[in-house]
DNA sequence: CGGAGTATTGAGGCCTTTCAACTTAAGTGG
DNA sequence: CCACTTAAGTTGAAAGGCCTCAATACTCCG
């Protein structure tokens, strides 16, 4: 059932026989979220820690008066890992569309730690990836215009779903709205309309109901100036 | 000379006596830097981590055609220490200012893990402050006005400054100028002058050479909506 | 005193927001 | 199966915040 985290470190940073071994005997209970349905609110205390099987989760928090999403989630991705060590949550965390997730108790991997140190470092390389992707966003939203945020989003997007195998020839399911993605990227509901047609007018973009194609992801990727080192363990050196 | 680490640790996650002996003890090498002298550029691959002593540094990365801050540091952070897992720098981290740091390889922190495993937790739990912090300012940079950023950034400081004894009676020295706010909080040096007038206009900024004073924290938090739990370890449960 | 970096000011322009209306898509009930 | 309802997407236009350009005033330092 881990397979999504599994195929998500196996990518990122490499697993050996025994980590696998013990990573899948890490108990769990699996759970199934409504759209918009929400799994902790700002505030509260975790116990447990959510790893996402399908669909899509976001973090978002309400700064000033507005909404903002702080950060997406695909399967595979553990979006509250930090509550181990940070257990008040400082935002919310919530399922867009239908997703299902497996819950593990905090207790649960610190006995997963003892049995096996060397996932400590796994894991928690796993919250310097996520410190890294908010890091990536920091520069994002400081420095970039609407049409080089979105697409450094889809860009982001498309390389973490061909991690854990849910990109299929540029196209994934994709349950968010437009009012979704400009709170994501800090604009307006009608300026991401805009910003989404400019890129569907380039040709970088199609997107018909649920599911988003991105037809020529070099080309996507040149005009974000995209490049995926973050996403993952730096493995290709000089 | 770990002081204003111990202070921090303290203050944010708090230190047991066997934990401060071991700290106390980490080899490290100390060394000055100059204004705008780099420590470690983009693509560096580092095996050390460096401990601020005193002054200022900032980590900062160029994004489209534009220098993004991504964060401040103040005496007693540790700015690369997410180097031990991601050891490829996706960014530079350079001096503002004069500064002194500390140098502590990584071999050296990994053995006092091994030494003294409860430290780990707290490192870790310092990756996850820093990536709280980067949150934080997605939602600020995604969400917030000029005025309510440079807010933040000031109640922010003032904070992490008076956890390490650096802020008295409201005021710390800092070697930033306008233009490096500028660059933190997205926005031109323009704006970044009249929007610090007008802070200094509701009498919550002082700013005279390299010592700011904030003449009303209260007034000033209230403005920026200010709320410091994401800068330490949660302690007052509801 | 001169020079360099920093801070300040004015003005025009652009990107993005806001407001408001309208269209399309999807789902419900009779 | 179609009218009704609601959420999401689209469009136009005006307003506003922030940026850029460009010139001027400081401040510190050799």
């Amino acid at each position: 059932m881990h397979q999504r985290l599994i195929a998500r470190l196996q990518a990122v940073s490499g697993l050996a026989q025994e980590e696998l071994a013990v990573l899948n005997a890490l108990p769990h209970t699996v759970r199934s979220l409504d759209d918009r349905e929400s799994i902790l609110k700002e505030g509260d205390g975790a116990f447990n820690c959510v790893v996402l099987i399908s669909g899509f989760l976001y973090r978002r928090k309400i700064v000033g008066d507005r909404n903002q999403i702080l950060s997406l989630h695909v399967p595979g991705d553990i979006p509250d890992l930090m509550t181990l060590y940070l257990p008040t949550m400082d935002h919310d965390l919530i399922s867009v569309g239908q997703s299902v997730v497996g819950t593990v108790p905090h207790a649960a991997l610190r006995a997963m730690f003892d049995r096996q140190p060397s996932l400590v470092h796994t894991f928690w390389r796993e919250t310097l990836i996520d410190a890294a992707i908010f890091r990536h966003w920091v520069g994002n939203l400081g420095a970039l215009d609407a049409l080089h945020r979105v697409a450094q989003l889809f860009c982001e997007l498309a390389v973490r779903l061909e991690f854990v195998g849910l990109l299929n020839r540029g196209s994934f399911a994709f349950p968010l709205t437009q009012a979704d993605i400009g709170s994501a990227c800090g604009l307006s509901t009608v300026h991401t309309n805009r910003t989404l047609q400019a890129l569907r007018r380039r040709g970088l973009l199609e997107w018909r109901g649920e599911m988003v194609t991105l037809p020529n992801r070099g080309a996507l990727e040149a005009l974000a100036d995209f490049n995926a080192d973050y996403l993952q363990r730096s493995s290709k050196s000089a």
